[in-house]
DNA sequence: CAATTAGTTCAATAAATATTGAACATTGGA
DNA sequence: TCCAATGTTCAATATTTATTGAACTAATTG
């Protein structure tokens, strides 16, 4: 079947939870990494993320991320692809994404985030 | 005395804690209604904020958001008087903070903030 | 000095969040 | 079909955060 979970629409993302989410060094973390390989359109599986985290706290981060509308997840086969929401995210709260990522880029080194080891394939 | 209470410095100013202080609703509107009387310069009063919560709670959330670099405190006499610290974050986070009350703004009616009555004089 | 005003601090509680491991589900391949 | 791989879900626990009221501190005023 390969059913997609549940995905806020863009309306429906929240200043409060988006902010709350992002707060998380761990989801942060996620998004930054999320954020350098995104230029190139490219998705990022969960497994990629196994550094960070034990499966099923990332399982529960993920979801957070994904309820808030900050992440997009697909299915596929028996893997799950996640990208950033841009373009829904930078609609509803122009320029404020950007921000927090250059803010993130600006401190990562003091924020110390993992790095993923991306075995995934376009 | 008067003695100021404890304030990081513009450079321990932390991104996550900084986040995580906005996501609260109840910090979100204070920082949103200092922010919208802050143009004037003008510093606003804990009593201002009395219609938000009760006064140890907003005791709090003002050590919150002083703790995070977020607010300036001043004591005067028997009255602490606070400011949003501007400076101090946008040096440090640039464009961060607008896009967050920008984004706070535009959502200002659906996160229902609600006003505070401005007793304090100049 | 007693009373008032402004706000903090403390202790107790409530509520929300994060973390862990085990069991489960789904898919793809041998 | 059976096995391995990828993640999710659940239940239990740990941790953090928020809220409340009472007691307290400091400054001002009569």
């Amino acid at each position: 079947m390969s059913r997609t979970p549940p995905h806020p629409t863009r309306d429906q993302i929240e200043l409060p939870l988006l902010l709350d989410c992002l707060s998380d060094p761990t989801r942060l973390a996620i998004v930054y990494n999320l954020s350098r390989h995104d230029p190139a359109a490219t998705e990022l599986r969960c497994g990629d993320f196994n550094a960070f985290s034990g499966k099923s706290n990332l399982a529960y981060h993920f979801a957070k991320l994904r309820e808030a509308g900050v992440i997009q997840t697909r299915i596929a086969g028996t893997t799950r692809y996640m990208k950033l929401r841009r373009k829904d995210l930078d609609a509803r709260f122009p320029g404020l994404l950007d921000a927090i990522l250059k803010s993130a880029t600006r401190d990562a080194e003091r924020l110390q985030f993992p790095e993923c080891e991306v075995v995934s394939a376009a």
